[in-house]
DNA sequence: GTTAAATTTGAAACCGATACCAAAAACTTA
DNA sequence: TAAGTTTTTGGTATCGGTTTCAAATTTAAC
């Protein structure tokens, strides 16, 4: 590999000079100029990163922080941060935190060290402390995820609370009265989901309803986490009449488990999945869902990103986005 | 961000001594050592990676080219090289190329510098003679695609010529004889897509039936795709009694199409998919398609690429995987 | 009790870039 | 034409590690 000091013998000029062209730097003669990008050229010439990041550069890498990549909302995610990044000149890399706060901890490490210019996390496993603590390396933005209160970090997000309680209302606007729930994480916990179990007891209180505790699936993420909770629910002697999943994943299991036992859906079972991704039009019945607007998320969250990279102070600290009911037929 | 001048300051000790105890090296009194550790505790010492770097040390990071995460396929091949790679100390990162050149070759040049240890391409859209290039700065591994009579490059792949002839010699089987067929590629051209062409005309041929022209459709990938698909099919004069498609997705948009078209899977339209992803047991019905090993392709790849970092010759050159042929309820 | 060998330690060079500073050259102005 | 600016260029220190080499110390061997 060639490096600096070659192109500098071959121009027959200082490191300094070629130093200059490549940061295109004011007050090099055009004459010196060309000479260091033939002598660049013919080297086939590419100046080394590590080198460049030692002397405090950007490395003009985002990276962001995932549970799973094989979740179709945080790929669709990644994918949408990505287009915008790189318009703007930056790398994403994509990090698995399998949930595990270890691993999400050494990424944010790679900050102190310049590896990662900032860092934006689509979902949080450490706490708001730890978290703080790194701000000092460089910026770190919230997507899908918060924390709440913590006014330091700027999130975009949805409202979930909001989103929950729409779709469970429209359960309950159509009669239901024993409605079953699902979600990612704990039911009683901090965080995202928690705002979620918060709109589910909303409504069901604003309908005089107690929660059942049978009716609360927890941590259930994947298609096959939706096969067994329908499995579960239809052989329950007393059954909900519907479901409100935690994403269309989890609903598409649960409407496949109905198929299987030879069940109605809606007629016996509704279903209201999370998030409106392609699957939710390749269910059978088609999937009514909420739709999450992860394409302008993930651009968004990108922005605010390379805003704060730029040194503008972000324009808005808490971006709460609009969920949208989407009716079709499986409610 | 204390340096490692900082801990040999700290511990009394010089640069060196900090830097043998850090890299495990013999030859270091176990007092000194402790004297070293603590220093380096208290002061929460972190090596910079970039300096490391800079005197070649590996980054234990590995990069993987794929064309877009949000395919299922790619995004559970990433998961299972991920899984490998980090049970073996390698950091991984993802790259999207979006089928553009340039953006691949941008990827390969990381490793000139060190960025990255190596790269497992999942895709390629770069010449050999590109390619081979840059086998100089460090290992390739092809997975899932390859290029043929390349054997300078390790790879882990199915053997696509013959998944694709047994679904479409299912169908013929089956009495079809009028068969489409959906390719994530083009219909005359080199490269993966093309083995799956020669499967699916090498079936034909033996049943001395002639390609329709009409019959085949190419780049396609999306759920979208294979809706646009299905409705295409659904208004020829003579249609197509069955479909081959190149993914899941792709099966699952079609049927999708068939539901909204009132026609009934698989009598009116029998339909095989590829890959045998989760959402080939939510579609209604469930779809037959060809299983391919992802887990295993990836894991492979990932152990091959970690055999080669260490410097142990591949055991294998050409990994082919079995596929395998799941008759669920479209066929 | 020497001498040889092995272990332990530190000083200094080095990796490849950038940044500061001073010297040289070119250009203005009086 | 001399003095003062401005532009252009190169030398050298520096970032934070690793590596080489030699010196100092300890251990082993005779």
């Amino acid at each position: 590999m060639p490096t600096i000091s070659d192109v500098a013998k071959r121009s027959g000029l200082s490191k300094s000079t070629v130093s200059r062209v490549l940061n295109n730097y004011p007050h090099v003669s055009e004459e010196k100029k060309e000479r260091v990008q033939k002598a660049m050229a013919e080297l086939e010439y590419t100046p080394n990163p590590s080198a460049r990041k030692m002397r405090g550069a950007l490395t003009t890498t985002i990276g962001v922080v995932v549970t799973r990549i094989v979740n179709p909302f945080f790929s669709y995610l990644v994918n949408a941060i990505e287009q915008v990044a790189y318009e703007q000149g930056y790398q994403v890399v994509v990090f698995q935190s399998n949930e595990d706060q270890e691993k999400e901890l050494s990424f944010l490490q790679l900050m102190q060290h310049k590896q990662l210019d900032g860092i934006i996390m689509a979902s949080i496993e450490n706490d708001e402390e730890v978290i703080e603590t790194y701000l000092a390396y460089g910026p770190i933005v919230f997507v899908n995820e918060y924390i709440q209160h913590m006014n330091t970090v700027p999130s975009v997000r949805i409202n979930h609370i909001a989103a929950a309680y729409e779709g469970v209302m429209h359960l309950l606007n159509q009669g239901h009265r024993r409605i079953a729930y699902c979600t990612g994480g704990l039911f009683e916990q901090q965080g995202q989901s928690d705002d979620r179990n918060i709109g589910y007891k909303k409504a069901l209180a604003e309908k005089g309803i107690e929660v059942d505790p049978q009716f609360v699936f927890v941590n259930k993420h994947t298609i096959e986490d939706g096969e067994s909770v329908g499995r579960a629910i239809f052989q329950m002697k007393e059954q909900p009449t519907a479901v409100f999943t935690g994403s269309d994943e989890v609903a598409a299991g649960v409407i496949a488990a109905a198929h299987e036992l030879n069940q109605r859906v809606p007629e016996d079972l509704a279903v209201v999945g999370f998030d409106d991704q392609p699957i939710a039009k390749i269910t059978y019945p088609k999937l009514t869902t909420i739709k999450q607007p992860v394409d302008d998320m993930g651009r968004l969250a990108a922005n605010l990103m390379i805003e704060a990279l730029n040194g503008t102070t972000p324009t808005e600290n808490e971006t709460v986005l609009e969920t949208k009911f989407v009716e079709r037929d499986t409610t």
